[in-house]
DNA sequence: CACATAAGTTCAACGACAGAACAAATCTTC
DNA sequence: GAAGATTTGTTCTGTCGTTGAACTTATGTG
């Protein structure tokens, strides 16, 4: 008795050329992306065992539509006609992408190849505050970035938010966010119906996964199907999934959930009623109050001089949140068997101290380690990682189905 | 700079009409799981959207290769002509399911519905020999149950063997397995030279894996898209992960390895080296052990037995070891979001005195709880459920790739 | 300057689906 | 009981997208 598998959609002609305008394009990127030369449609259809007639219409199609374009100076190499090379193009295609952080919002956009071409922050936003006012705050700066880009001429496709907590990306709801005191809220609507965003199809999405995207686009990274654990400790803690170059979602958006995986079940009592949570141990409340900071406002800078300092409290908290880190990665790492896990948002600058427990913990407790070892990198991502996540995950989208704005 | 994505292949016609027999194949498939009606051409065209002319082509192929079947008795409704049934034909495809087990293998032939067509085993097998003369007395068993289920007119396409431990399925090896004292076995290489399987496509998986499989196979389940963990206490504790209806490979297959999910830290020591590892509470040596039964071998029927009987040792012990396992799951479903907890293997039959503690601390640690609950179950699969899932894995691939078979 | 070589374009052919017309089988109504 | 209605299944033409080969273009080599 197999199993229902009602997702199967019928493939009709036009998903063939979708699908392949696809394939190009990702051809276009990944070559641009990992050895920065640009490939020409000879090479694609070599590439890809593709017809070249076929790629030539193919690259036809994503010129015209503004998503590739071509080098003007054709390098020339050995004998035979020069390639002209392809890569994409910066000029048309944008996407846009808002944070709601700590204390501050962000806004940005970034091109298709990446670049961010628009960017504004506000400082001390009161995230307490309603709903309403708070994501009306950040509309008000995406109708300035939007401007910016649209002043520079590029089209602006869509746009996501990154939001902490259990996000339904699906129904676009923040279902419960204990660091903005909300619940349930319609976040996709609230915005929607915003001055100046109309008819921009945006999306919503948890901060950590859409960090965990930025961390994949990021230069630099071993390129290609790769799997990552990515801890993004800001507030509360999260992690974003990735397996196989793509993020895993969870049946409703709510995968991710690191901070609150036991670390010792008769632990310190957690904010989430639980006792033992990860958070307890290396959230930023829990963090500083163990090295004794807890009267400063600073935050993790403050931890981070300290224990720069060489001050005994910080570095003896630093060293248990680290090992509790360790704990809850390695739960992790024998569930998923990523590849890696990568230490980013405020973790990463805490990196120095947080590290070496994390792979003690791993090496002992990953049952895969005696044959396979648990690299522990520290993102590069800067903090602007969700932001640049969230604008990436729209660009994805794109780079997935370019046959929309291809018309 | 987008990330590669060297995974795309180029979409050809063929592959329209691949996958558009699968989609054929997967409705003629859930409707006869989902409710026992055998889907018409015209309604399989309806549903899907696809022309009838198109739907009937593709039928046809499927009738051709012997997949599918039309129901002699036309069951007439109302008004028009009435609509040839279709369903899943037993009669031509099957399958190969082979599972070692603690003490025992065996093996199975299933047909394209599911029903089991061969079936043998064999009690009392040395596991502790070399890998050589274990995989060979399985390989016999399998050449067996083969020769049975061809004189049934079957046509056996593949089969699939489960081992505990860590599997690398996409280079047919055994890595590691504790239990069974092997490590880095090329298994796929040894049965394929085995005499009478030559020539026969095989697999080998986690056998965590393919009880998840089996799981999402089993009729009565909600059908469709579900996701869930599936926990398979044998002599180790493994874990079957199945999101949106496809099971959770890992980067290299070795995902699910709940048994070393670190529970308490400090707690008791594993035999992989770490302390506090689940394994070390609710694995069979440890779960006897602490309800005083370690003298005798009777294994977990007799722990059964002695919770009947409302001996307070044994109650503990199985109050304490669900607590570990709630512990462990909830970090699993903290992490993977997925919608259900699956007890399955040596855990279903102590499922009475598991269950209330498992649900109690995932009530408790789960952060999505609040909002949703996370029901916990027990699996309906028997005591094969291994073996089962290995063939349906390979029946599986059928159904996602029939064109092989339809020529 | 002729030839080799490789890139890119054009075009007929083929495979697959869509949609409409048609045939088949049953029910309904007078 | 016969004609019409209704729904299923088949057939056929049209369209779309890829293939493969021939052709053109642009450069290097002898």
């Amino acid at each position: 008795m197999p199993p229902a598998d009602p997702v199967r959609e019928p493939a009709r002609q036009r998903d063939l050329r979708e699908r392949n305008l696809a394939t190009v394009l990702a051809r276009v990127a990944a070559s641009s992306t990992d050895d920065g030369t640009a490939p020409s449609r000879a090479a694609i259809a070599a590439a890809t065992g593709m017809a070249r007639g076929t790629v030539s219409a193919l690259v036809d199609a994503l010129l015209l539509g503004g998503l590739v374009e071509e080098l003007p100076p054709p390098p020339r190499t050995g004998a035979g006609r020069p390639a002209n090379g392809l890569r994409l193009s910066g000029r048309r295609v944008a996407a846009l992408g808002v944070e709601l952080g700590a204390s501050h919002v962000v806004a940005c956009v970034r091109d298709l190849t990446g670049a961010v071409r628009a960017r504004a922050s506000v400082d001390s936003v009161d995230r307490t505050g309603p709903p309403e006012r708070v994501l009306g705050a950040s509309a008000e700066l995406a109708v300035g970035v939007l401007a910016d880009a649209r002043a520079q001429g590029l089209d602006v496709v869509g746009g996501a938010w990154a939001l902490p907590g259990l996000v339904d990306s699906a129904a676009g709801r923040l279902r419960l966010a204990p660091n903005l005191g909300w619940r349930d809220v319609d976040v996709l609507a609230l915005l929607s119906a915003h001055p100046g965003l109309e008819g921009l199809p945006l999306a919503v999405d948890n901060e950590a996964a859409l960090a965990a995207v930025a961390e994949l686009w990021h230069p630099g990274d071993s390129p290609g199907g790769e799997s990552f654990v990515l801890v993004t400790g800001e507030v509360g803690i999260g992690a974003g999934v990735v397996l196989d170059g793509r993020p895993l979602r969870g049946e409703r958006g709510w995968s991710g959930e690191l901070g609150h995986v036991t670390v010792d079940p008769a632990g310190p009592p957690c904010g989430c009623g639980a006792r033992g949570c990860l958070e307890a141990y290396a959230g930023q409340e829990a963090l500083l109050r163990r090295a004794g900071l807890a009267a400063e406002r600073a935050g993790a800078d403050a931890l981070r001089r300290a224990a720069l300092a060489g001050e005994a409290l910080p570095l003896a908290a630093l060293e248990q949140a680290g090992r509790a880190l360790g704990v809850a990665l390695a739960g992790a790492v024998n569930l998923l068997d990523v590849d890696a896990v990568v230490l980013g948002g405020a973790c990463a600058p805490l990196a120095p101290w947080l590290a070496g427990p994390v792979r003690a913990e791993l090496a002992e407790r990953v049952l895969r380690a005696r044959l396979l070892g648990v690299p522990v990198r520290v993102s590069a991502t800067g903090s602007d990682a969700a932001v640049m996540g969230a604008a990436a995950l729209v660009l994805q989208r794109v780079l997935d189905a370019p046959a929309a704005l291809v018309a």
